[in-house]
DNA sequence: GAAGATACGGAGCGGCTACTCCGGTTGTCA
DNA sequence: TGACAACCGGAGTAGCCGCTCCGTATCTTC
């Protein structure tokens, strides 16, 4: 792969997380081309298909989320790291965490794609959950699976009330044990 | 207005909901028309563009529930016809709920014409929630927009997780005091 | 620095979709 | 039942958008 490739694709990609989230999936392709500073021929070499594009927007999102969790196994007490980085995702951006949202409402298929990237966030926030709740910072009757729709939820929930809410800090605490609190 | 009129106008939102629902934000007017048994023309007659007939649909569906939230404000236990009205909500349809955020995904701006349903279904469910808080079953530091956020929210989530999963249930207990337990 | 491979740009094509328009039909009222 | 107004149907229009194609430019290798 030749350096201006590769360059022009992390451009692109880029351009296109902040054209969708901005305009919302049906933005044109050709103005994620004039974002990314690239003709739209270029955009559909790196990507066949508008469709793919939006896959792989989702699928680096997802892999830096997936990051952030593990980073944060390492250090400081289980509770804190846990609660800390679903609040993180939320706060980071409440709309691109919206998108996968959008792209099912417009008909794409997205689980294919998204599998594998998908297994590692699971399992890193696996690791997260047991060592809070090991800690009995969050009650034990939650798994990874519905740790992850809540964190979808809340993403939503602000998205809707806007940054200043308390929304997400109430949903979160749904997640604590019931004689504990945060 | 003529009796086929007023019969049409109905049909044309019943089909639309369904459609919007099924294939998303994006599917054709044509189809909308095809499904209600109608014609193109009859449609953009009745609500002049897309986007209206989007936002016809939209302040329908809060209709309802604003009218389901009335309705529980009667009878039974305070605690009980909140979180009831929430599961409500919720089971119904999640991708129903999941509409208005599919459209602000498209770029469609909801808020003026949503803006008086809006405040009646936010006035009923100041009622439902400060009588349930009275008695102890919803924790007092929360108000009505928090409340409506949270809603989206767990739909959002049951949306992403299925109807089968405990994702509204870990959500709603947010939602509750400290030391009691549903 | 020359030659081959690789990548870029953007005009153009086909298809789809929101919306219009008007001849025909149906409901309404005296 | 007749006459008028309201309404319907759906072919047609304009415009947008995803995607292709190929001549040109840029990178890489020896």
């Amino acid at each position: 792969m030749r350096a201006d490739a590769r360059r022009n694709r992390g451009r692109v990609l880029e351009a296109a997380e902040a054209v969708f989230a901005e305009h919302g999936v049906g933005a044109s392709t050709e103005e994620v081309a004039r974002r990314a500073g690239v003709g739209i021929g270029t955009v559909f070499r790196h990507f066949p298909t508008k469709e793919a594009l939006l896959e792989a927007v989702l699928v680096e999102r997802m892999r830096r989320l997936a990051d952030v969790a593990r980073e944060r196994v390492g250090g400081g007490e289980p509770g804190e790291a846990f609660f800390g980085f679903l609040e993180l995702v939320v706060g980071q951006s409440a709309t691109k965490n919206a998108f996968a949202g959008a792209l099912a409402g417009a008909g794409v298929d997205v689980e294919s794609a998204v599998a594998e990237v998908g297994r590692e966030l699971w399992a890193a926030v696996e690791v997260l959950l047991a060592r809070a709740q090991e800690a009995g910072a969050v009650r034990p009757d939650v798994g990874a699976g519905e740790v992850i729709a809540v964190l979808v939820g809340a993403s939503r929930a602000v998205e809707y009330a806007g940054a200043g809410s308390r929304a997400a800090q109430v949903i979160f605490d749904g997640l604590r044990p019931r004689e504990a609190t945060g």
